[in-house]
DNA sequence: CAGTCAGCCTAACACCGTTAGGCCGTCTTG
DNA sequence: CAAGACGGCCTAACGGTGTTAGGCTGACTG
């Protein structure tokens, strides 16, 4: 299964959680309404709620889809690699660069977790603590710093001439040398 | 002058930041709509429309004067401080804590750099520079970590008995010994 | 065959940012 | 002093948002 939060919907609410994703990716969460999302599918606004509890429910599903796809990049970053914890930042890194609006709507405002799939959370979140050797307190420390680095970088908070991968380096330099708990 | 993004303004539209200013505060981002706003200085959302050229630009002007009271703050914190970094780093969460909506704000999207008051972001961005010793590099790094640590924090995605003062002062030790450019 | 019910529909509500156009009082100008 | 301009407010309206209420239709079930 390619997606466990996805197996565990009726094949309409499927169908509409999969058509809000191709309008996220898009056209961005401006784009994301009940109307758009019904016109994308055939069907009109309100006979969604039909199908989805709510906008926020929907919100939900995108953003545990993402925690999904999060977990499955990071393993395989990390397996195999002889420098985990550069691998995960950059895995980090490349999962926000190339979905950006799903990586905003995961993150730019307080988790509603118990609408979200259980444990896929958690499970995004394994992958990097084991590349920080189980250390929780560096892991947060470097979570910060990339995600810092990534939302900044999208709302292009720098200078159009900063060298942001080099700051990458160094920022993940800094933790790695950084002493353990 | 307290602000001379303000100082630059009619009465009226000085009232109506103010106003803003203080829905924002109070209810955050949700709440400030041009009608709660009209309502708040006794006047009908479009005549609001007299005095202010349209929402993105009164956001605009709120998140100058956030950048003014940035600078303000963090060149108070460097200023006679042994540790200027340390210093700034709390300046910085102390912001975010105080204003949390306004903070949400000013970096939640991509910058309207035209509508703000000239200089007012470099001005905010100096102090923490020179509390780097010049450094740009390492500058963008702490500052990616500090809002990374800030943003994640308001939006309650750390777990709830994280250490964090803990992971912020791990953090800043991080880039204070991390080799200068 | 009758009844239930899933799955769609339209109409509507309260909100949003914003524009058009009108009214009134004050201030400027011939 | 009269007249016109204009600042500063108003209401009405448009197209958008999420969401609820209530109705229709067709298929499946007792």
């Amino acid at each position: 299964m390619a997606s466990s939060v996805l197996g565990g919907l009726t094949p309409r609410a499927r169908e509409i959680v999969q058509a809000a994703r191709g309008l996220l990716d898009e056209e961005g969460p401006g784009a994301l309404s009940m109307r758009r999302l019904g016109e994308r599918i055939g069907m009109r606004a309100p006979s969604l709620y039909e199908h989805v509890r709510d906008k926020r429910t929907l919100e939900a599903a995108l953003i545990s889809v993402g925690f999904e796809e999060q977990a499955a990049l990071f393993t395989r970053a990390t397996d195999r690699s002889e420098e985990p914890l550069i691998a995960v930042a950059a895995a980090y890194r490349e999962f926000a660069r190339r979905q950006p609006h799903l990586y905003r709507l995961m993150t730019e405002r307080p988790l509603h977790r118990e609408l979200l799939a259980p444990g896929v959370e958690d499970a995004a979140a394994l992958p990097v603590l084991l590349a920080m050797g189980g250390d929780l307190e560096r892991t947060r420390a470097l979570w910060a710093f990339a995600h810092g680095m990534v939302i900044l970088e999208l709302n292009h908070r720098f200078p159009p001439d900063a060298d942001l991968d080099d700051t990458w380096r160094k920022g993940i330099e800094a933790f790695r040398t950084m002493r353990p708990a």
